[in-house]
DNA sequence: GGAGATGTTTCAAG
DNA sequence: GCTTGAAACATCTC
């Protein structure tokens, strides 16, 4: 489920109340540890503090009196989550921190989470991450440069690259196209100067509209945006009230407007 | 029962 | 060496 807003407001749920001092950890060793040192984490958290929580795109970082980092990816379907103990962990809880009087908890039903751990000074790869969507240093220049290095890809697949988008996943891209108007399928190279203005534009303004809905209180986005129309088959293009069509493209369910995103 | 799902990684072909 | 697309990952829901 999570993208950029949706990471934003689990970020929060494990922020709530910080510090946390952890008194106790509990692991399912599952594949969401894959390459993690499950036993050196549940050595090393009780008895810190839990400082800091980070979010950048899809990815977190949650830091323990700098001594200690833990990364969160929440993969498809990962969830965060506070609740008052005693809390009994359910079947697809595989990381819970305990508190005097909380629990932390990440579950995932699918396993494409994915959870690291760095004792030492800093999150790994956190210091190498591609500029913020919504800072300056993500401008017209980066995209027309990216666009025009992946000029065969649609347009769609490219949106969906982290090392350039980072946070944008399968709805935010579906959003971006249908507000720019520019079919999914198209390839990157051969997007006119004025769409890639409108599609710059539209990066940014999907990024602060989830953010300030979705990224709060899970709220949904506003009736004019395509979020709420995309789901199904059979939904209505918000704008030219003609019907969406869903199809894969860059290898992701699409929905667009044929009527307002011409190939 | 089968298909599909808001993601990433890996592999191989071009 | 880079770009691109497909498959694999695991489980749940429709």
């Amino acid at each position: 489920m999570p993208e950029l807003a949706e990471v934003e407001y689990y970020r929060k749920q494990w922020a709530e109340g910080l510090p946390h001092r952890i008194r106790a950890v509990k692991i399912i060793p599952r594949r969401v540890f894959r390459g993690t040192d499950t036993e050196l984490l549940t050595q090393t958290l009780p008895g810190l503090r839990l400082t800091e929580a980070l979010a950048h795109g899809k990815q977190m970082t949650f830091g323990f009196q700098k001594k200690a980092w833990l990364g969160v990816h929440l993969g498809m379907a990962g969830r965060l989550f506070q609740v008052d103990l005693p809390y009994a962990p359910e079947k697809h809880d595989y990381l819970v921190l305990e508190t005097t009087r909380r629990a932390l908890v990440f579950r995932d039903t699918r396993l494409f989470g994915r959870i690291t751990f760095n004792p030492g000074a800093a999150p790994s790869g956190w210091d190498t991450l591609p500029p913020d969507l919504l800072s300056g240093a993500f401008d017209r220049a980066a995209l027309d440069a990216f666009l025009q290095r992946r000029k065969n890809a649609p347009v769609k697949a490219i949106l969906l690259m982290q090392e350039r988008f980072p946070g944008i996943g399968n709805w935010m891209a579906d959003e971006i196209l249908w507000r720019a108007a520019i079919h999914p399928a198209r390839p990157g190279a051969s997007l006119t100067p004025r769409e890639r203005g409108r599609l710059f534009k539209e990066i940014k303004a999907v990024c602060a509209g989830a953010l300030e809905t979705i990224g709060v209180d899970w709220r949904d986005p506003p009736e004019d945006w395509l979020f709420l129309h995309r789901w199904k088959d059979g939904g209505t293009c918000p704008r030219t009230k003609k019907p969406l069509v869903r199809e894969t493209i860059g290898g992701r369910t699409t929905c667009f407007s044929p009527a307002r995103q011409v190939l």
